[in-house]
DNA sequence: TATGAATGAGATTTCATTCAT
DNA sequence: CATGAATGAAATCTCATTCAT
């Protein structure tokens, strides 16, 4: 049975979320992970190919975990305009209980090797998919009114990440909920969706 | 006479913008820099204190520059609507001109090294600043209803953040002169800007 | 079981004495002590802090030997002029039989980094308490007469160190143990010390 | 007329010294003595070959004055023992006033540099020989009882090298000179030299 | 599977020396 | 003669990865 198995590859995915956040990719030795994760160096490479191999099974993991919560959370809704609320207000509240994650994606999202850079933008371009199909949606049936989805997209995740990256830089942040409406009600006014439900 | 040395202190600020935007700053190694800079590994060492140091003098002369340009073309204007779409239009043409500053902002605006952060955070902290003195001042004579100031700057500041990232990372860009109107638009509803002038 | 450990610390501290005995220690390079000791570069790292630290622990290693031995001798002992020659005995003969140590204490004993000074002293001022502690005792029980004990400290160690250094200077060198009885002699003849018994 | 140019070879020397006796020779960068002479790092080319050059050169200058002051001392004497007396003197008074020149002797003197060792015995040598031959004399015209003349001037300057070093480590050192009569003393009684004068 | 000691390639940085001015 | 900017070889140290146990 591979529950150990299973267990040991999160406990190494763990630490490696923890030191790249604190510390980066680049500063973060094997070793260091490996004493977080209590486990022997050696050990990592029976999970992980390399070190850029763990980095990109994070991504891929974490942000494969999040886009579902989305997803699920935005099924639930009818209008588009509730989406629309349903992603800021999952996008901030998973950032705020994975602050790791919501510090490894400020700091490692943008990585420079063209390897890594590659395989992170698959789960990425996967979530501005979602973002444009809602967006999308609310065109066609005459909830919003935009002139561009790709801009619409850009302005909505970019206000997000804005946010969250305010929120992990700054030492004693507002907390990132509080932000939720206000970043809808702006939303609303960009899109021009009428205050009315 | 501190020409020449003006001139290579210039060509490996160059170099080093060119190095740090394709592969990082881990990855670009004093020797590429020296060579894409043609000079000796040892003279890099004449001009900049270690390695951090390139970075932070780079970000900083760089980042100023831009922002004397921002606020150059804002003080032009008249009404704050105008200084926000003067502010969209200089990000988004300064970036197009300036393609290796602009992946360079993606990659390592947001550097793990605690030192570098710091150091980079303060040009940064002022281009913020004087965003928010515009909204501010929009606000204050009507031109804006804007329920929060650093709300509004995150919203404008991410969503050409945002701009910028799609298009450094995509291979055949749309220009990114061509999304100032359309983000113009939507600024406009999102700070409930009336159409007229 | 850290037998191959402590192995492999011997074997680095081994090549490190030979290292610095013939070339000095700025001119030891690691590499050089790593090829002698047949590790890897890397390993010494793995013993050892830095090459600094290598030095240190030589010293105070093999110094720490050689002041147990002369304690051993000395208690043998029953009276002052019997400490006074073992003293001599032991010093010539054990630098004798290490002559790379030797070399090394006339080599490196007088270093200028600071730090490394510093912890050599340590072994070398218990030497000199040593050899102090004796000359008093001789002169309280009346064996020795002598105007101070720290001048005759400096003469008989710096008798002995000059001996050291001119066989180890020299090529093809009288065995030093030869000089025991004729710088035995002159002692007691500095030290006031009667024939008899 | 040469007038300058020795005048800035002796700064150079000055300087060299000054810098050796403080950080010692691996650790006194061409540059620091450069400036501590006051001329630019390449004119010390235009006098030395390279940094060891500088180093043998100023141990033959500075050891040469040395040995020719004690040979003028000795000169003026009648008897081995008053000869004796005066290089005990002159040796401790010379130390003492070129307290440098001391520190770099005692931390120089050993080098590890078989070349620079070469260059360095020289000067050593003849001073040994000095001292040997005051021994012999005294030796021949019974004034010492002697049984090895090489083991007495081993003694002799053993003594004055150990209390030179002594006074050079510590930092509120004793004066030099007040060493002198008991050093006399004590060569006194290992040399069997009868009290009256 | 798991370990962690060992490896050695590779990176940053220093500094003696040169040479155009 | 004098300068000091530039050079680039070389040294220390790090750390991803391997492999015998």
């Amino acid at each position: 049975m591979s529950r150990p198995r299973e267990e040991k590859y999160q406990a190494i995915l763990d630490a490696a979320t923890e030191a790249f956040a604190e510390y980066g990719f680049f500063n973060s030795q094997i070793s260091k992970i490996a004493k977080l994760a209590g486990v022997a160096d050696g050990t990592i490479y029976l999970y992980f190919k390399n070190k850029e191999d763990i980095l990109i099974s994070l991504f891929t993991e974490r942000m494969g975990k999040f886009i579902i919560e989305v997803l699920q959370e935005i099924e639930k809704c009818q209008t588009a305009k509730e989406r629309l609320l349903r992603i800021i207000k999952t996008h901030l509240r998973y950032m705020q209980e994975n602050r790791s994650l919501a510090m490894f994606t400020q700091i490692e999202l943008r990585q420079s090797n063209p390897k890594i850079r590659e395989a992170i933008s698959g789960p990425l371009r996967e979530y501005f998919h979602c973002i444009e199909q809602v967006l999308t949606e609310g065109v066609k049936n005459g909830e919003f009114a935009l002139p561009d989805i790709v801009v619409g997209r850009q302005m909505l995740f970019g206000t997000l990440d804005a946010m969250v990256s305010d929120w992990v830089i700054s030492k004693k942040p507002r907390a990132l909920e509080d932000l939720e409406d206000t970043a809808f009600d702006l939303m609303c006014g960009a899109f021009r969706i009428r205050d009315g439900n």
